[in-house]
Formats: structure tokens, sequence, C-alpha cells
DNA sequence: CATGAATGAGACTTCATTCAT
DNA sequence: AATGAATGAAGTCTCATTCAT
């Protein structure tokens, strides 16, 4: 006996993501949720208390799918940061557009905001304890493996930032080069 | 030729970023613009032909103001990082707010998009200038100083993302930290 | 032919009063009274037809109610007075909100103003049949009973009215006062 | 220089009331009122800032058309009577559907509670004022002229009541009735 | 230059009602 | 007998835009 009260919120969900990066958010109505869901205005609101209670859900959605993903990245390093630009880069525009847009409407949104906080600090974690499988100490003297982490996490955002905006943006050979980058700093730790 | 309009016109200009940052997106609202800078909503109309034209032409004033920050910048690497620092992320998460809030608006909008991309290749090209003078030469073979601008200037936004959004986020020492970095890197390219 | 359902018709009728009280017309919603009774809104359309069946079944509800307590009313007319004052306003603001409420409905209802109208009609006559024992006849004359009886109706439902808009109404003392204009009026007229 | 929007405003206040009066408080919708007014919606929102304001504006007239009304009363309370029957009952009929509409609505709205209860207060005074040059003292010991007035005051709003709801009730040989009563009770007072 | 008034399209939201289960 | 899901019409409200003055 499936759900199915919990399919059909999951479907709205999934048509409010394609929404809410397809249209951005001024267009990012009920009706074209409803219509990308192929349902009217009023079953929205049958599982959706209001409009802002989607969004919430939404991160929620990406909350569990970002500390599932990044669980799992406990093994090496680069390989996380290949994972990513695979997962996350190349394919997954969708993701880091919808990911900037709810930054965006967190930033006059508390409720938004708390929730993107949560996700980054688990993401620095995440990292934090990939680096410290990877590297065991800091290459650099006074420079902690906290902080590199929050530096690489602060990188892919970046990174993924260009990828949106600059059409052309050749990100395959900047994971290249980053590679090389840990390496030598490996390297440099020894 | 005075141009007592174009006076009114930044005025209204900086009304509408105030606007935009401080409501959001989703409330940018002419009505808003118009009481932020005490004139009716007419008025807005006088000197705006609609409302996609206040952004553009607010994306344009960054792009003058962005340009003008960097290419000042042209002295020590590390003195860019610190005095971005002061000038960008501790007093002026305003910027920022406003610089990520167009990037997102510019995700559905192609001309704001393109001036987006152009301050991001401006940005990086600074950076790299920078770069040359600072490291004359790439501390790690394969990794061009095109890259290692372009990583940079990621890591800003990146920083600057998590400044926003984390409320305690310790940005001064990691700006020191990162100054450790970058002196290592160069003294490993000598 | 036991009525389980009419039961469960005669709790749904008393959530739907409280609804109709407590939320105002305007809020007088089937959800609301679907929560109230602790079922859903389905249920609801099991046992009425459409909303404004409710209405008119919990009209005749108060209709009933009405009839039983003033055919009760035969004895003195003061102690009906004091009894209604009892019954009626002191605790029963409940009631006159629902009466009035209906009441006004009722502008605009042909059915229920109907309904309305064989109340009050039903109100006189017993007032009338009270004052008739009590008085015998009219103690001024060109006024005649029937006169009286609508008029103390009307001051009964001019003094529920005060009472409920005004948060200190001193309903008590005023039908002591009443009380002896009664008397007064009865001596005027032997 | 007339105000225009002065008597704009005016102009959909008298279009409001004219909806609630005809269209009854659950059909009280903004589309109805800007159809009445022969402007859009748009327009109620240019000058009211919400739907309850309407509300709270239309009593706010009737607030000093009350006063007004009644202050011109200071002469003989059986023409104050009269009067009211003329101005406020026979012709009339819609200022009390008026009235008890928006008794209704304050039943469960505070603000508008707030200035009904001001309303009759002021009512009540008025006919104070009256009774007191009228009778000089009360005719019957133990019953305040405070009462009194509050008694005359209750019986109006209780036969306007059964004006509206009995289709055929005559008003006019009640107010003759009435007169009688006030002048026997002049002389028993004496 | 600037404004106040007005507009109409469209946003969010509510609600009476229906229906398969 | 009851329910949960869905609907669509309608309601309140917002907003970019226009225009006479």
């Amino acid at each position: 006996m499936a759900k199915p009260t919990g399919i059909a919120k999951a479907e709205l969900l999934t048509a409010a993501k394609q929404c809410l990066v397809h249209n951005g958010i001024e267009k990012f109505t009920l009706k074209a949720v409803a219509e990308q869901a192929g349902v009217t205005q009023g079953t929205i609101y049958y599982h959706f208390k209001t409009k802002e209670q989607i969004l919430l859900e939404i991160i929620q959605s990406i909350c569990e799918d970002s500390w599932s993903e990044l669980s799992v990245a406990s093994k090496e390093f680069i390989q996380i940061a290949l994972q990513s630009a695979k997962s996350r880069y190349e394919n997954n525009v969708f993701y880091h557009k919808l990911y900037f847009t709810l930054i965006v409407i967190g930033f006059n949104n508390p409720s938004i905001k708390q929730q993107i906080a949560d996700i980054l600090k688990s993401e620095n974690e995440s990292l934090f304890k990939a680096l410290t499988k990877l590297w065991e100490k800091s290459p650099i003297e006074g420079v902690s493996l906290e902080s590199w982490s929050i530096f690489f996490n602060a990188l892919m955002d970046g990174l993924a930032l260009q990828v949106m905006v600059l059409e052309d943006f050749p990100i395959d050979q900047f994971y290249e080069e980053l590679e090389k980058i840990v390496i030598t700093l490996y390297q440099l730790g020894k």
C-alpha cells in the first residue's frame, strides 16, 4: 500500500523545482507549477499551505539530497571533486541554478536562509572529513584543515557560478588543474 | 549641456539598488523604488522605459564600479584580496547581495546574463594582471596563471556567499590564512 | 429504526453553529465546520446537500428551541423577562450572536428571512399570551396588548444588541428597572 | 480647486454601502463594489488598503451621519422618534440594514465592534439629552433617565429589526402608540 | 519634470463542491 | 458512512504601466 499522497507531493515538488529553475524566481508562479505538474492550482494548495511552504520543502529535499550525496563521499578527495564536477557542474547546472536561486531568495527569507546555512555547514564538514582522510595534515602551517575545506567548498561554488554565467567555461580543464594543485599541496605537506 | 536629469536618475538607481537588496527580487517593486527615492511611480517612468531597464542600468553601474575598483588593483595581489575583503565583504555585504541577486536574475534574462558575464570576465582578467605582477609565473606546473586567477576569483565569490549566508563567518581569519597560502605558493614557484 | 445518523447530524449542526458564531459569517467555512466537528468536508456533504442547507437547518433548530423556550414561559411576564435575561443574555450571548447573524443573512436570503419572520412572530405571540395573563388589559388606552408585546420583544432584542456590543453593559440592573416599569404600568392599568 | 480624490473616495464608499446592503455580507465582493462604482478593482485598491478598510470607513461615515443627525435632535423627544421613524425606519431600511450588517460583522471584528460601540453610546447619550429636556425627571422612581434613554434606543433598534424582517409591519401605527406611552409616562412623572 | 489617478492582467489564496474508494 | 484528493470558480490583492494635468 504505497502512499499516493506522498508520491503526489513529491511530484509537485519536482515540478516546482523545474519551474523555479526554468522560469526563474520572478516567474515562479503557482499557475506555472500547476501546469508543469498537470494539476490545478487548487491541488497545490491542498498539499502546500502557501507558496513559501513549497520553497521550504524544495530546500528540505535538496538538503536531504545533499546530505546523502556528501556522506557517500568519504573516499578520496579528488574523486569527490570529479564526482561533484560530473554530477553537479556538468550535468547538473539544474541543481546549481536551483541552489543559487534559493540562496538569493534566502537573503530576504530567514527560514530559507537558515536551511541554506545548514546545507553549507554540512558541506563544509563533509569536505573536512574527506580532506582529513586524504591529507592527514594541512600542507601549509597556519592554515587549518577546516579552512582548507571551506576554501574548497567556496571554490566549488565560485566555479559553479562561472559555469552558469559563462557559456563556454571549460570546466573539465579546470578540474584537471585543480587535481594537480591538490596533489602538489599534498606532497608539500609530507 | 548640464545634466540635471542624470543626477536624478542616479538617485533613482541608488534607490533601486537598495530596494533590490533590502526587499529581494520578489518584492522588487516600482512602488517600493519610488517610495525609497521619495518620488511617485510616474516619475520612475519618466526616467526608465520599463522595470527591466532599471535592472539593466543597475548592472551597468555595477559594471563601472567593478572596472574602476579592479583597475586600481594592479599592485600586489594580497593587497587586492585584503582590500576586497575590506571593501566588499566586511562593509559591502550590500554589494555582494546585489551582485548575486543579479546573477540569479540573469539565469533567466539574457541581457543581464551577458552583462554579468562581462563583469566576471573582466574580474578574471584583472586578477590575471595582478597575479602576473605578483608571481611572474605559476607556482605549479600545468596550472596556468589564467587558471589561478579564475580560481581566486571563484574563491572570492564562494567566500562571499558563505559570509552572506553564515551569520558568524570569521572572514578576517580566512583572509589571513589565504595570505599565507598565496605566499607559500609564491615561494614554491621560485 | 435507530437513527445513528441523526445524532451525527445534530453534532454537525452544533459544530456549524459554533463556527458561525465564533468565526462570523465571512469565515463560516465548510472546512471550519468540518474541523470543528472533527470530520472531513466530505462527511458534511454526506449529511447536507449544500452549505445553505446547513444554515436552514441551523435556523430550524433555533426555531424549535425558541418555541419550546417560549411555550414554557406562560407564567408571569416578569419571570419571563428574568428568565430570558438569564438564559439568553447572561449566559447566552452565543444564542443571540447566532440569532442576529442569521437575521442579517436573512436580509439577502428569502428562505432564511421567512424562518426568522416566523420566529419573531411566534415570540410576539408568546409574549402576548404572557402579557394577557399578567396584565389582563392594557395599562394605557389606545395601546393594545399586541403592541405592548411587540414593544417588549423589540426591547429585549435591542437590549441584547447592546449587551453584545458594549462590553460592560450592566444588563442585570436594567432588568431590575424594567421590572419596576412593568409593575408600575400594571398598577396604572388597574 | 475641488478635491477630486475626496469625491472619488466618497463615491466609492457610497457604492460600497449599496453593495453591502443589496448583496449582503457574503456577496460583498470588491468586484461588486467596483462594478457598482463603475471603476476597476485596481482603483479600489488605490483608495483603500484592504477590504476591511472599506468597512471601517463605511462605519466612520455612518458614525459622522449619526452624530450630526442626533445632535440636531435636541428638541422634543417625540419629534425625535417620529423623525427617526421617518428618516430611518420608513425610508431608510437601507440605513438599518447597513447598521445591523455592520453590527454582525463587528461580532468578529474588534475594530468594527469598537466603532459600533461608540455609535451606540453616542445614541444613548443623545437620547438622554432629549429625554432630559422632555421629561425633566423620570416618571418612575428607581428608573433613571439614563436607563429610559437606553430602553428607548433598544426599542428603536428592536422595532427596526422587526420592520426589516416582517414585510407588513405597521410601523406607523406603533409610533403613534409609542407617542401615547411617552405622553402618559410624562404625565405620570409630574 | 513630476504627479496622482486609474487600469488590467495576473498573482496568491480560499472555498463549495464532487467523486473514487 | 466516511474520507482524502482534487477541482475550478471566484475572491482578495499586487504591480507594471499609462496618461491627463
